[in-house]
DNA sequence: ATCGATAGTCTCTAGACAGCATGTC
DNA sequence: CTAGAGACTATCGAT
């Protein structure tokens, strides 16, 4: 089945002459293997859906880009989906290139591009994450009809236990309007149950670009032994070996750890031990916009030629790091599993632990999120192979258990609670189902039907019942949707979001209510990440509790454990924090998140206060809905009420809004009337953006009159 | 009484999508 | 069921 031949000139394979052209300007003179068998199997000459399921870096995009050319020439429009924003705008540089050699015009749409959905009609390829389409194919604006084919990439995270559901439903909804699919996915042990569910012709291939030698640490041979039967001798800690041979033979190194903690104390580690110098590039650090905290414990290790990287980093930190080590003056990384899930960042040694703590104790990591990791080892086209290290692996049977065996086979996610609510209602709002026969044929197209069948009726009958009982649907003979539904389908929101905030909100009124009681509810709702609790001591939280939700200024639901009231607590108190105008450095000293952290806390907020907000509305609780707009704003930028306006302007931030206003320019109209030389002054700004804001602050306030 | 080194004990653990209306500091 | 780093604490001894 694996596919192991040479690779074919794009003349001979391609039998599109027009998108032979196009690969061919692209500076693409031969196909890789993969790319050959998908057009042998009908690419390019049929309709019919197709799953790729190949390593990464052997051309599984492209497979992706020739389909959607295809769809371009018979005048329909292309979707590319991906699950993460930083993939998107990845590939969206990808496909703008393709259409400046195909004249076609590609566009990008995640949470926060955003333009109306009308806008896209333009469009003649959309790249988008998976939430995103789903949101727009509720919408359903008028070019649905004009796609041709979707792409989804990464397919294999159907699998996914947060987010799986949302790619099995896109599917199932492109299966029942006839979009032609073409799934793009990492080796899983079933390709060939996904390619049945989706109709698909399946091509399968373990084709790489750069071999890929496995291998493992033993600690008892002091070595590290290799797939090839090639052995390493290794004195000392195994990373600072790994360090100090990339140094010699001049190389990166990526090592995987599975806290943020061990990645940065490893990172420190090494540092002690490297002997290399990257003074300038530590200094660089300094100048980009990268907060102090970060800086600081930054410094040293990159001044080593050393970084660490994970999701509590702030984005600027992040891609630093990403920058730093893809232009080689880093000359090693340990990373968190964001860095194998994100962008394209390989490396040619890569060291992996196989270990981490879950809900309580350590577990192996299943074999392809080794896999996943471990497709980082190697730079196609630059390095003669890439090299994978099992670090911690116990004995040679456990670490040939990861090397030798495929990945586990993809289950369905859709059967629980949360993701059949989630869909029913959706399917119901749009109107894709009218009645509960309509929506069990769509439910039929799903991976869950066919891995569950008939067992599958019972959760959507439940969950029929409870959209019921929560006022969303009206379940007669024809399957309605109330104004409620609607709006929680359009806004992205949990039903049971929507349910958790009225239910609180409904009997209270608003006058009573302390800012940190919403703050708390919307911490409390499904929707909401999970925040650790951290450094921040449970008994501390608890006696804050204790006098909080004895005068109600804090909501404790009875379903919700006390674990989940101390982590929203926490959220809440993070977030009062923050529009109270408290430094962010001592918000992340105070509650121990990183910035990154915090920055997902705030996003997180402001999105379900406004959704929130909007739900109160529909519901007649027209005070805790302006309330909950205001904290939205407020939230939004971090300030106090009486900064909302001044904020507005350009250039004026947080902190500087605060500073005029203690200054006495507390209106638009006060900035509007200044000198910009005052304000430069008052803010510790430039003269040019001081005109600027002035000239803002004017604009907005005839805009207003 | 105070400080400090040392060893034993406790604590803690990855990630990241979505609405809307407009232009970051 | 499986780990390991760093913070914290108890203990003891030197000044």
């Amino acid at each position: 089945m694996a596919v192991e031949k040479a690779l074919a000139e794009v003349d001979s394979a391609v039998p599109v002459p027009k998108i032979a052209e196009v690969l061919k300007a692209l500076g693409i003179v031969r196909l890789m293997p993969p790319q050959v068998e998908a057009i042998k199997k009908g690419l390019l000459s049929g309709n019919r859906n197709m799953v790729v399921v190949a390593p990464t870096g052997s051309g599984k995009s492209l497979v992706g880009y020739i389909a959607i050319l295809k769809s371009l020439l018979e005048g329909l429009k292309g979707v590319y989906l991906v699950p993460l924003k930083s993939i998107a705008g990845e590939k969206l540089e990808e496909l703008e290139i393709v259409c400046r050699e195909a004249s076609c015009k590609a566009c990008i749409t995640t949470g926060d591009y955003d333009q109306p959905s009308e806008w896209l009609s333009e469009c003649d390829i959309i790249v988008a994450t998976y939430e995103r389409f789903d949101s727009l194919l509720r919408l359903k604006p008028g070019w649905v009809s004009r796609i041709g084919t979707v792409v989804i990439d990464e397919i294999h995270n159907v699998g996914d236990p947060e987010r799986g559901h949302i790619v099995e439903l896109i599917a199932a909804r492109a299966l029942s309007r006839g979009f032609r699919l073409i799934g793009l996915g990492a080796t899983v042990g079933n390709p060939e149950e996904l390619a049945d569910w989706l109709e698909a012709e399946l091509v399968y291939s373990t084709w790489r670009p750069v071999k890929l030698i496995e291998g493992y640490y033993s600690s008892r041979k002091k070595a590290i032994v290799f797939d090839d039967k090639r052995e390493e001798a290794v004195s000392g800690a195994l990373e600072v070996h790994l360090l100090r041979r990339a140094l010699e033979e001049n190389y990166q190194v990526l090592i995987f750890r599975h806290s943020r903690q061990h990645a940065e104390g490893l990172a420190r580690q090494l540092a002690l031990t490297s002997t290399e110098h990257c003074d300038d590039l530590a200094e660089e650090l300094v100048d980009l916009e990268i907060p102090r905290v970060e800086v600081d414990s930054l410094r040293y290790v990159v001044s080593k030629c050393i970084a660490y990287h994970h999701a509590g980093l702030s984005l600027a930190a992040r891609k630093f790091v990403e920058r730093s080590f893809r232009e080689r003056r880093l000359r090693a990384v340990t990373a968190t599993p964001t860095l194998a899930a994100g962008v394209n960042l390989p490396a040619r040694r890569v060291a992996v632990s196989i270990r981490r703590y879950e809900e309580g104790s350590m577990k192996n990591l299943s074999v392809a999120e080794y896999k996943q990791m471990a497709g980082r080892a190697g730079r196609p086209g630059l390095d003669p192979y890439g090299e994978v290290i099992i670090s911690d692996a116990r004995n040679s049977e456990e670490a040939l258990r990861y090397i030798r065996s495929s990945p586990e086979p993809v289950t369905s996610v859709l059967r629980s609670e949360r993701a059949l609510r989630i869909h029913v209602l959706s399917l119901i709002a749009s109107e894709e189902a009218t009645d509960l026969n309509t929506l069990e044929n769509l439910l039929k197209l799903t991976l869950a039907y066919r891995q569950l069948g008939e067992h599958l009726d019972l959760g959507v009958e439940r969950a029929l019942r409870l959209l019921e009982s929560m006022g969303m649907v009206l379940a007669g003979s024809k399957l309605k949707p109330t104004k409620l539904g609607r709006a929680v389908t359009s806004l992205y929101v949990d039903p049971l979001t929507a349910w958790t905030v009225l239910e609180h909100l409904r009997e209270r009124a608003s006058r009573g209510l302390y800012d940190i009681y919403y703050l708390t509810l919307i911490a409390l709702t499904p929707d909401f990440p999970k925040v650790r609790l951290g450094n921040l001591r449970s008994k501390e939280l608890y006696s804050i509790l204790e006098v909080l939700g004895e005068e109600d200024q804090v909501p404790m639901p009875r379903w919700a454990d006390e674990y989940d009231i101390l982590r929203a607590l926490k959220v809440g108190l993070i977030l009062r924090d923050w529009i109270e105008e408290v430094k962010e450095d001592t918000i992340v000293e105070r509650y121990g998140v990183g910035l990154g952290d915090l920055a997902v806390i705030v996003d997180s907020a402001q999105w379900l206060l406004y959704a929130s907000g909007v739900i109160c509305g529909i519901e007649g609780l027209a005070d805790h809905a302006s309330r909950l707009t205001t904290l939205s704003r407020r939230v939004e930028v971090g300030v106090r009420e009486d900064a909302l306006e001044v904020v507005q302007v350009k250039w004026i931030g947080r902190i500087r809004a605060r500073k005029l206003i203690t200054s006495g320019i507390k209106t638009l109209r006060d900035l509007a009337n200044s000198s910009p030389e005052r304000i430069a002054e008052m803010c510790g700004m430039g003269i040019r953006q001081a005109e600027e804001a002035v000239k803002h602050a004017g604009e907005l306030l005839s805009k207003i009159s």
